[in-house]
DNA sequence: GGTAACTCGTACACTGGTGTTCGACAAGAG
DNA sequence: CTCTTGTCGAACACCAGTGTACGAGTTACC
């Protein structure tokens, strides 16, 4: 919905609407629209001349999440030994799932099935070619289908989460803990 | 809430409450009280007139479930290799976590914060204890600690849950997958 | 400075759930 | 058989959220 022709106020509200959402969404997944458009600083009506409904605003923030993530996942240097490149994925991957958990949740249920999976298309791809790669050099184990390491390595970074949330971990034991799992859990048996 | 003077057909009605409420839980954790209660072959009112809120049923039902796992939990060995017995633990655990799932879901927003957790107590603690032993055994690593191992081995058996219900794995993949990565995963490293 | 685009608050209609009240009726216990 | 306990359906009040309508006011753009 790329309008050419917008007035500035209009582009800057939309801005402040889509940062102001991302904030409360990773607050409380269920945040009413009243209280985004409060935290923008604008009416609620004036948010839905720009969103047509709560979900199409949630896919939006979404959207922006993973193409910010993806950014910093660009970034990551995944050549060399796999299981040092596996680890520096997990270093930066941590924090994004980390600091947007929320909005996973609030997108998985204001969001139609397979659309939060659709998004993550793209980080999910690069994690695969990663695994995939330590496959073929005997790096990764191969007894167990790809996309299930995949799944293993969501799980335990989502749980990860969940524990800092319970304060039972503390946020700077959690790369090292996982690291350690998932190193683990993708050797290849003896 | 054991009121020993009750009239037999009221008993039968809670029962049947339960059960019912198990299963649409289990189907669908949003569910209302209507479908419940008609699922159960009984009034609305009727409902209410035993569960004095929606939270207070689906307590009722998680407490049920809890304890008929429990029941089964019980019979598992765990004595003898750590490892081993950690392969019959999560035959057995599987199959309730995949069964219990979306009951999960519905205890998670329906009750107080940590009264799920609460409840999980004495599965936790079974968990726990076969995880000590084999740390002292040398059969699992001591480099993470318990709380996280055990936290791991939940996510584990939660995503795979998951990845069946959309279908990538089959319910008789589950188990193997999931022994297979936590066995590795609680592993000491050499 | 005129005009089109945009915003705002208030108010409203609608939805879907929860929990309660009522009075008539049925079923179990003694 | 009687009386207490329990059940039933329908109706109601309530709540919180979503999305829409209106009309007056404001802001950017040319």
């Amino acid at each position: 919905m790329v309008v050419t022709t917008r007035r500035a106020d209009a582009q800057r509200n939309i801005t402040a609407i889509l940062t102001a959402a991302a904030e409360c969404l990773s607050r409380d997944p269920a945040v009413s629209t009243s209280e985004i458009a409060k935290a923008a600083g604008v009416g609620r009506v004036t948010l839905y001349g720009h969103f047509p409904s709560r979900a199409e605003l949630v896919d939006a923030v979404f959207v922006q999440a993973i193409a910010t993530g993806e950014e910093t996942l660009g970034q990551v240097d995944l050549s060399g030994d796999p299981r040092a490149a596996l680890t520096r994925l997990i270093e930066s991957s941590w924090h994004l799932v980390d600091q947007y958990r929320a909005l996973l949740m609030a997108a998985q249920d204001a969001l139609p099935p397979g659309r939060v999976r659709e998004l993550h298309a793209d980080p999910m791809a690069r994690v695969e070619r990663l695994l995939e790669r330590g496959r073929t050099e005997g790096a990764f184990r191969t007894d167990l289908p790809t996309s299930w390491l995949v799944s293993v390595m969501h799980n335990v970074m989502h749980g990860a989460a969940t524990e800092i949330q319970a304060g039972r971990i503390t946020s700077d034991d959690a790369a090292p803990y996982i690291t350690a799992t998932l190193l683990a859990a993708f050797t290849p048996p003896e």
